[in-house]
Order: structure tokens, then C-alpha cells, then sequence
DNA sequence: TTTATAGGAATGAATATTCATTCCGTTTTT
DNA sequence: AAAAACGGAATGAATATTCATTCCTATAAA
């Protein structure tokens, strides 16, 4: 009796779930490679194998889909980031973890990141994704600010601490990602240093 | 008998390079704070107030029209920072030369190093435009070169200094373009100091 | 000095193209 | 056999580009 439920719903839900990915998945990376604007709907259909119209049965247009990407890549972010997070520990041990958590990521998706990073003030990101990047950019203000009270930060707006950590690092990935560079534990641990030196305090 | 010739070149010329510059100085702004693709022709000709035809007689296409800009840009930013390069001076002297270029560009020309950033690597660019960009770079690398020979640099690729400098600096701007920062000299100077511990040598 | 004319610049409506979205016949699943 | 999922051609709106026409300014003619 039991039997065809579970069957039914564990070959249907794959079956549409990939399908669903298939198209995130191309998305993602043709957002991250072309932008928004100069990705098409037949581009994403082309490269994720299936027709237009479907990309419509599980998106009801493209700002949906634009958005459904953005806020699960900043979720998933977000979730790396506070994974584990060693809040006892000392703030260099701290900023190991957050580093480490932006080179894990963007190990595990490619492209995310970078698809973050160029669409963050984008004109079609709807209230949600704004809320989900703020949340995200709140983990790191909060790190800053508490370094700050210790006296470990260099004193500069958080904001300005985290873009220059940010920008950095994503514009040392783009190099990775087009070959200029090669991502090895050797210049990683070098970035992280030098990012680690532009912010804290230099006594 | 001269004199007429003189008022014809006087009064012909202000008249259409003035229209040339306006149109360049709307694609600007609006590729900047849109990105190419978003941007219409209309909207640069409504912006820079002439008939959408109008571009037409001075840029063959929409891609003549942002490859001239940029490459525009990119030179011009060139050119900021090889005036009066300190060749003799320190190394950080050098990077405060080159830190100041940057800043000093950026007030003069408000969205200029914010559009060359966000379309470096872009699908459009012809190969004039990659190859300005590659001189600009090659600046850059340059000093670094030379600063790790002295061993006042840190010994990371020129290619991933140049990413953190460059990649933090810019995002900054866009907070400071988007109002969330205020670009007081304190702040700038706190920048330029972040930025240079990120790429010195430390002992 | 005034009026006419030529030629280049500018315009914006008209056209060609591209793209998001829809629709419907086909295939797959149940 | 019925229902759901697909695919991709068809549609219409938005956009780049063209082009016939107008507008200016500078010279030529009167």
C-alpha cells in the first residue's frame, strides 16, 4: 500500500529537481560569466539541455529566477560562514575561519560568489534578496566591530574593511577562474595573510 | 582675408565635439551605473540630450561607442599615473604616488574607474581595448616587480597584488558613489594605509 | 548690407532585430 | 488511457540601427 507513494515520490521529485538545478545551474554560471542583461532565457535553456518554455514551468519569469539563485547562493553563504564558527577562540583564529569558509565556497560553486558580488546592486533584486545580503554582511560587520572593541582591528568603517576584503579577494578569484592564476594552498595562505594585514591593527 | 577662415574653425569645431563629448560623458554615467547591457541608446541620447541618430554619426555601433570610451579611460588613467612618477623615490613613496593617482582620477572623473573595473572582462571588447588595458596593468606590475626585488614587497604574483589593491579599492568607491561611505581624507588615508600593509613585506 | 544657396549636422520616425514569454503539439510518466 | 512534463516554434514588446527630412551656419551672389 505504502510502496507506490514512496515510489512516486521518490522518482518524481529527482526528475524535476534536476531538471530545476539543470537550468539554476546554467544560470548561475552565465550570470556570472555574461551578467544579467546579456544572458537570454534560450542561452540558459541551450546550455542546461532543455526547452524555453520549461525554464517557465518552474520560474515564473526571469527576476524570479534571478533572485531564487541570489538568495540561495547568499543563504548557503551565509551558512558556510557561521558553520563552526569559533566564537570562543582568538580574532586571527576568527578571521582564519571566514577566509577559509570564502575559499570553501567558492571550492563548492564555482561561480557563486562572483554571481553575488555583481549583481549586489543590481536593479532588479527584489526586497528578499536585499534582506538575505544584508543578513550576510551583518556576520562580517559584527566580526569587525567586536575586533574593533579589542583594539585588534585597524580603526576604519566596517563597511570600508569589508570591501576592501571582499573586493580583493573576489577580484584575485577572477583571476583564478580565467587561468591567470593558479589557486594553490601556497598563494591562499599568502592572500590571507596579506588580506589579514589590511585589516587588523598595526601597533 | 585670414580672418574669416580663423572664426570658421572657431565657431565649427566646439560645436560637434561638444556633442561628441556629451554623448561620451552620458555613456559613462549610465554604463557605469547600469552596465552595457542595460543601457539603451535612447537612454544616452535622452540623457545626453541629442537624437538617438545623432550617435550614430559619431560612433558606428553601441560597441564602437563603449570601446572608445574605455579605451578613453583607461589611457587617461594611465597617463594620471605616470605623471610625475617618483622614479628615484622609496617604494612607498612610489605606491603613495600611484594610491593618490587613483583617488585623483576617481574625483575628476567620478564613474570612469568604477566602468573600467566592472567591464574589464567583458564579451565586447575589441582588442584595442585589451590591450590598453594590458599597458595599464603593466604599470602596476612594474612597480611591484621592482618592490619585491628590494624586498619591500610582499611575494605574491603581481598579478594577485594588483587584484587586492585594485579589487578593494573599487569596492570601496561604490560605497562611497553609492553614499553609504563619505570620502573624507581621514578615510582615504586609512585606506591607503590598509592597502599598503596589504602588499608590503613584513618582517 | 542683404538675400540666396550649399553642405554638413542633427533629428526622430520607420525598420530590422533580438528577446522574454506563451502556446500547443509531442513525449513521458503514472 | 489520462495526466503531467517538455520542447521549441510563434508572438509581441523592446531595442539597435537606418534614413528621409529638417535645420544651421558659412559662404556666394546681388
Amino acid at each position: 500500500m505504502f510502496i507506490p507513494q514512496q515510489k512516486e515520490e521518490f522518482f518524481q521529485m529527482p526528475t524535476s529537481t534536476t531538471k530545476r538545478d539543470d537550468i539554476l545551474d546554467s544560470a548561475l554560471t552565465l550570470f556570472a560569466e555574461r551578467g544579467f542583461d546579456a544572458t537570454t532565457i534560450p542561452m540558459i535553456a541551450t546550455d542546461a539541455k532543455v526547452g524555453a518554455g520549461t525554464i517557465y514551468r518552474y520560474f515564473a519569469n526571469k527576476e524570479v529566477l534571478v533572485n531564487t539563485l541570489f538568495q540561495h547562493y547568499v543563504t548557503l553563504f551565509k551558512e558556510t560562514l557561521e558553520k563552526d564558527y569559533p566564537e570562543e577562540a582568538g580574532i586571527r583564529e576568527q578571521f582564519h575561519h571566514l577566509f577559509q569558509g570564502m575559499i570553501r565556497f567558492t571550492n563548492e560553486h564555482d561561480h557563486a560568489l562572483y554571481f553575488i558580488k555583481t549583481h549586489t546592486s543590481a536593479y532588479f533584486l527584489d526586497a528578499g534578496s536585499r534582506e538575505q545580503f544584508s543578513h550576510l554582511l551583518m556576520i562580517l560587520e559584527n566580526f569587525f566591530e567586536a575586533g574593533k572593541q579589542q583594539g585588534q582591528i585597524r580603526e576604519l568603517p566596517s563597511k570600508a574593511l569589508i570591501a576592501i576584503i571582499f573586493g580583493g579577494f573576489l577580484q584575485l578569484y577572477q583571476l583564478i577562474r580565467v587561468g591567470e592564476l593558479e589557486a594553490s594552498a601556497e598563494l591562499l595562505a599568502g592572500v590571507e595573510e596579506s588580506c589579514w594585514d589590511a585589516v587588523r591593527h598595526h601597533s
